[in-house]
RNA sequence: GCCCCCAUCGUCUAGUGGCCUAGGACACCACCCUUUCAAGGUGGCGGCACGGGUUCGAAUCCCGUUGGGGGUGCCA
């Protein structure tokens, strides 16, 4: 069944202007990284080809769309690089706008002898399947004549046979045709099911290829008999694996996170979302000679190829986006790194002090969302009467656990004062107190334990010195001088001196 | 139940009969570097589901088993 000797290049039925790609999500409020992700690879194959990407919202069930969840859609894509106004870009179109066409194709396919209608409910089939003992529809009507009333289904007449999926990924899958009931064209109401109106849009937008998760693969045989039996040669079919959960199953919006978006506002960049998503089932050529996965969008646009793609399902793990998130984070150019992150900062945060720490704590940061807890004591209201620091006292203790603590953060501010009009910078400051070291026999590492608890807090942070540039020279020995304070009151019961 | 798909380290994958004592990435561990945390460097752990074939030779081809997934709507 393995036969992939069929070509992604464009097969039967071209017009001109190249191969024609679609994505067709329907409207139900969010959009789902799997969709991203085949959106992805229709947008690459379209865009390498010089063909078009034709968007096409599905929103057929009334029951559930709104206006504005189309707008979402287009958003998403335009987040992840698929830009409307892009050249090969065509759309959105509706599918709802065509009702008529895709009731008349019914019509047609009535004429032809290719459709009946039956008059069962639903229960009705329930029922005469249990009794038969079978599965589904039995093809009651089929022979009955029955013409079009309402609350009469409109079925499709299988024939006979077998029917031969050629698909770009898997090969050639057939299908039994016996094994495929009469299905449902049109429903008792007479609007047309999902089934028929997205083949009847594919013919009518000419679609040349059908790019889409492998969970239509069932319907494929339904769709490319209705493809037929409406005239037109089937398009090159490709069903991609699902992605799924830790639990191996499909990624659903019910148990697991899978809005593009929420990603988005949880820091997540779109270049490092976009080359996660095509590493799943894909690997980025050159990727093992360079030791790395990363890949920007036109080197992936230039090698992907639907042949190359894996067949198994893949686990959507949001560790390894995180760590694909963390180096793009890490490579973006420093200015647009700060222009990014600013969006996180509390509004009334000074954007220029925070792009003076920004180059330090850009290869340290998992996603834009961790910006504002890593700079924060910058920002902490400053002067003598501005509250105490807020210090995790789990950092607190340790960092004045040491007998010398008390009495090297007393020198820290000796020296650090002693500089007078000297310039507070990070070499000065770092220097100052390298030369108290040698006198306590400790290294850096533990030397700026406490002042670093001091200052900022917290045990783990940006680095140092540069930390206390920024913060400025009087900020920093106030906050050095309340540590003191507190370490020196706390040690008074026995007192500890130096 | 029935139909279809799939099966390489924990995860994502490279691999299309000999280059494989199976390579890379993420995660994890250790060490180095080091101003904490990161980053970087080095090393390590860890896999071809099983059983039959075919072949001089199989992760690669065939069959079966087992396991997983998808679909079975008058949803899309």
């Amino acid at each position: 069944m393995t036969d992939r000797n069929a070509s992604s290049a464009v097969p039967n039925g071209q017009r001109e202007g190249g191969p024609r790609f679609r994505f067709a999500p329907s409207p139900t409020g969010f959009f789902h990284v799997g969709g991203a992700r085949t959106a992805l690879m229709n947008w690459a194959l379209a865009r390498r080809l010089g063909g078009t990407f034709v968007l096409r919202i599905e929103d057929t069930d009334e029951a559930r769309n709104k206006p504005e969840w189309t707008q979402g859609i287009i958003d998403a894509l335009a987040w992840i690089g698929i830009a409307a106004d892009d050249e090969h870009f065509e759309g959105p179109h509706f599918q709802s706008a065509h009702a008529e066409a895709h009731v008349a194709a019914a019509h047609r396919l009535y004429e032809q002898g290719d459709a009946y209608y039956c008059d069962l409910s639903g229960q009705d089939v329930q029922d005469r399947a249990a009794e038969l003992g079978i599965t589904g529809y039995d093809g009651y009507s089929r022979d009955r004549g029955l013409g079009p009333a309402p609350g009469r289904v409109l079925r499709f007449r299988v024939p006979e046979g077998t029917t031969v999926v050629d698909d770009l990924v898997r090969g050639a899958v057939s299908f039994e045709n016996s094994t495929i009931e009469d299905f449902v064209l049109l429903r008792g109401n007479g609007a047309p099911v999902f089934l028929l109106a997205n083949v009847v849009d594919d013919i009518e937008m000419a679609i040349t290829h059908v790019v889409r998760a492998e969970e239509h693969l069932p319907n494929t045989p339904k769709q490319q008999m209705l493809w037929r039996a409406l005239g037109h040669e089937p398009p090159a079919w490709a069903h991609v694996p699902v992605l799924v959960n830790e639990q191996r199953k499909k990624l659903s919006k019910r148990r697991d996170k899978v809005a593009l978006e929420q990603y988005r506002d949880e820091g997540y960049l779109a270049e490092a979302m976009v080359n996660y998503l095509m590493t799943l089932g894909w690997t980025p050529p050159g990727a093992e000679e360079a030791g790395s996965e990363i890949a920007g969008w036109p080197e992936i646009e230039a090698a992907f190829a639907l042949e190359d793609v894996n067949l198994s399902p893949a686990f959507f793990d949001v560790k390894k986006l995180t760590a694909f998130n963390k180096q793009y984070i890490k490579n973006m150019p420093p200015d647009e790194f700060v222009a990014a992150a600013s969006v996180e900062l509390p509004a009334d945060w000074d954007r220029a002090r925070f792009a003076e720490i920004a180059p330090h704590i850009q290869e340290r940061l998992e996603t834009l969302k961790d910006v504002p807890a890593t700079v924060d004591f910058l920002f902490w209201p400053a002067g003598a009467d501005a509250e105490p620091v807020d210090y995790d006292e789990a950092s607190w203790d340790k960092a004045t656990k040491p007998e010398w603590s008390g009495a090297f953060l007393a020198d820290v501010i000796g020296a650090y004062e002693a500089l007078g009009e000297h310039p507070w910078d990070a070499a000065t400051l770092k220097a100052t107190m390298e030369d108290l070291m040698g006198r306590y026999e400790i290294k850096l590492g533990k030397a700026q334990a406490l002042p670093r608890v001091a200052v900022t807090g917290r045990a783990v942070g940006p680095p140092l010195f540069e930390s206390f540039e920024v913060l400025g020279r009087d900020e920093t020995l106030r906050r050095l001088h309340v540590a003191a304070d507190r370490l020196g009151s706390s040690a008074q019961p026995t007192g500890a001196g130096g």
